[in-house]
Formats: C-alpha cells, structure tokens, sequence
DNA sequence: CGAGATGTCAAACAGGCGTTTGAAATATAG
DNA sequence: CTATATTTCAAACGCCTGTTTGACATCTCG
C-alpha cells in the first residue's frame, strides 16, 4: 500500500520545518516536496499552526524510538564526555544530517513558536535532567541548585555556539571544516573545560570566603 | 533645528531592526514609529535593504564614539572577568537594555542577512581579537591556533547561550529573574570555568601524551 | 514675490502568503 | 453496478509585504 497523503505530507514537513523554521517555512515547499498541493494541509490538518503541531508530535514520537545514550556503568567523567559528544554530534549536528526534531529543537529556540512549551517538557527537558545528574555528581555533594545549573548551562552553551555562531566562525576563520574527528576534538575540549570547571569549585568557595571575610573586616 | 526625516528614520529603524531583525521587521513599523510614512524609505534611501545597509553603518559609527572597556594594566585573569561582565552586560544585554548595534549584532548571528560580512569585519572582529589576546596570554606559551580559538568560542558560548536559550531557560526553571546582581553571578561563573580550563590545559596534554602511547604500545 | 528644487503624503500596484471553495476523481459500501 | 462518502485538485480569495506613483506641501534663492 503506498504511503497516505497524510504521512507524505508529515515526512515533507519535517524536513522544511526543520530546515527553515516554522515562519520561514512556506506550505507551497512543503505541498510541493510532497506531490500534492495546498488545500490539503487544510483538508487534512486545519491550518498551519495545528499541522506544526502534529509535525512535531510526529517527530516526537519518532525520538521515542530513537537510540538512548545510556551511561549508567561510566565513572561520572565519562558520562560527561559521552554526553558532550552525543549533545555535539546529534543536536547540534555538525557532520551528519541530524533528525529533523533535533533541527527543529534548534530552531524553536531561536524563533520560539506555540509549540516550545510540549518541546520543552517531552524532549528538551528530559535531556537537560540527564545532564543535571551528571554535572550534579561531578559537584560536591554540598553545591547548590543555582550551582548545577550554571554549570549545565556552560556545557550546552559550549556545543550550542557551534551552532548558532556557525555563520561568524566561517567568517572569523574561513578555514574550519567540520569533519567528524574535528568534532570529536571539540568535544573532547568542551569537556575538558567543563571537567576542569566543576573540579575548581571547592577551590573558588575558599578564594569567595577569602574575599567575603576582607570585605567584612 | 528640528530632526530631519531621515535621521528620524534611521533612528526609529534602528530600534525596530534591533528588535525584531532584518525579515521580521516591517517598514510599515519602522514609519509609524518615525511619524512618517512608507514612501519616505524609497525617497531616502532606495529599497529595505540599502535603508538597512546604513542603519547599521549610522550604528557603526555611533559605536565607534561609544566607551570601550580597558583592560590593559591589569593581571590577564582579571582581563578576561572585566571583558565577560562587560560582554554578558553590554552585548548579550541582560539587564539593561543593550545598544541597538548589539541587538542586531545578536539578530544577525541567527538570521544572517547580507550585511553580516560588514559587521563580523567592523565589530565582532575587534571584540574577538581582544579576547583572543587576553586567552593567548592565558594559556601556554606554546599553545596552538586552534586551542586558543576552541578556548575562545567557550567563553563567547557561555555567555551567549543565556541569549539565545532564554525561552528555554524560563521554561526549565521558572524561578530565574536576570538581575545586575545575578548577570555579575553569571560572569564569576563564567570567568571561573574559563580559567579553570585554560590551567587545565598543561594537564590534559600530559593525559593525551600517555594515551597517545598507550594507543601505540 | 515666485519659480524650481526638495521633501512629504495618500493611494495604488505587484507578489507572496495562508486559507477557502466547489467541482472532479477516487475509494467504499449496499 | 449504483450511491454515498472520502480524498484530491486548480482556482480564487483576502491579507500583508515592499515598492512605485503622481499630486501636494514646503523650502530655497534669484
């Protein structure tokens, strides 16, 4: 049995969606990646807004499926390394095509529509809680929330850079490719600084007393 | 003397282009704001995209009479923690509504338009290579090409991912309220894990030397 | 003053967008 | 097979872009 219109239309979507983000994204490249034509995302879905979202729902279900990382047996250090290389290689997808969910991940973030709030809870942060246990186990015992999370952020702000300031670096310095060993480089950087961050804290906790108590005196 | 058209032009446009980018914003906006109307653009300056040529060059030149942060008689380590306060404050903006030229700095990073090869050589260029200097001082002497840029990207990474990943941030964690008293926060951490990454550095090559021969043995 | 250059404005234009329509084609039942 | 429901399609609609037009107002200077 061929495929539906339906699912044609959903596969098509995918893919402009995630290449050009939800407002950029015309339905005439969609209908037309899909060999049919326009009354039929209102035939099928309703409007554009409601067909985004089941797109995304589509993709969401997709990843479901997907293969997980899981680094459970790892020493902690490991988990991150791993972590930062899957986050690098995947989402931001440097050498291979990423899933179009990852695409759209990253588009949502930069120009957000309706449907960030279901992206956020169903498949982003699921994600940023694995990191939080990592980051969390590689932090003395006794750091704060606020604590963890920065240094989560600083690992995603790391790989997410390669992302969205592609469109600088290649104007900074026109001789970066990205090969896949160039992206196991960098990964195994953004680890290094992010290991070499969270193993300072307790060092940085002393120099803050320091200063808190030359303040006070 | 009143304010010519022109300049009320170029003014309201420098708002509006900061806010919403180059697509994004309308000239029907950019009139209404400048209390005009939408002929006025083509009697000034041609088409959008030659009124958003000097919009940015008008901003260019403002920022060339703006103050500029000097770091030069002070320890390299606290060179790098006035420049990411100063980056996290100014350009990311957080707190303080940031200059029009730093809002399309950031607009352009995520839709590029054709201007961005003029910005990236007048603006972001400089502001690289000053942190370039402050890394280079920071790590080895022998340190190569590449570990400095990696090294650099992860600082500009940190800071601008609390740009650019805010919906996302409001969405995981609700309680966030960027505060002065918290953009400072953010910068200590920052500087902290930057630096605590470049010590590292000598380290990790040690690492690498023994794995290197363990992969030969 | 008053003619010519300069600047402003409301209105219309062309093109792309999402959406709707009504008829034609196809599939599904009775 | 016939009748009914479902799906497809070309065409048109209304809306909002950026752009252009030609009339009108304002300023400049002999």
């Amino acid at each position: 049995m061929r495929k539906t219109t339906r699912t044609r239309l959903i596969e098509a979507a995918l893919e402009v969606f995630g290449e050009r983000g939800y407002h950029h994204a015309t339905i005439q490249q969609i209908v037309r990646r899909a060999g049919t034509n326009v009354a039929a995302i209102n035939y099928h879905f309703g409007d554009k807004a409601q067909f985004y979202g089941e797109v995304v729902a589509h993709a969401l279900n997709l990843d479901r499926d997907a293969e997980r990382i899981d680094l459970d047996d790892e020493p902690p250090e490991e988990q991150l390394r791993t972590f930062v290389s899957w986050f690098l290689h995947h989402v931001v997808g440097m050498h291979r095509p990423s899933s179009s969910l990852e695409k759209i991940h990253i588009q949502e973030m930069v120009n957000p529509s309706p449907i960030l709030d279901t992206l956020v809870e169903t498949f982003i942060r699921p994600n940023h809680m694995k990191l939080r246990a990592i980051v969390a186990g590689l932090l003395p015992d006794d750091a704060t929330e606020r604590e963890i999370r920065h240094h989560c952020f600083s690992v995603i702000g790391q790989c997410l850079h390669y992302k969205f300031a592609r469109p600088v670096m290649d104007r900074l310095y026109a001789d970066i490719e990205f090969t896949e060993d160039y992206v196991d480089a960098l990964a195994e950087h953004i680890a290094n600084v992010s290991l070499a961050g969270m193993r300072a804290v307790p060092h940085q906790r002393l120099v803050e007393a320091r200063s808190g108590k030359a303040h006070q005196s």
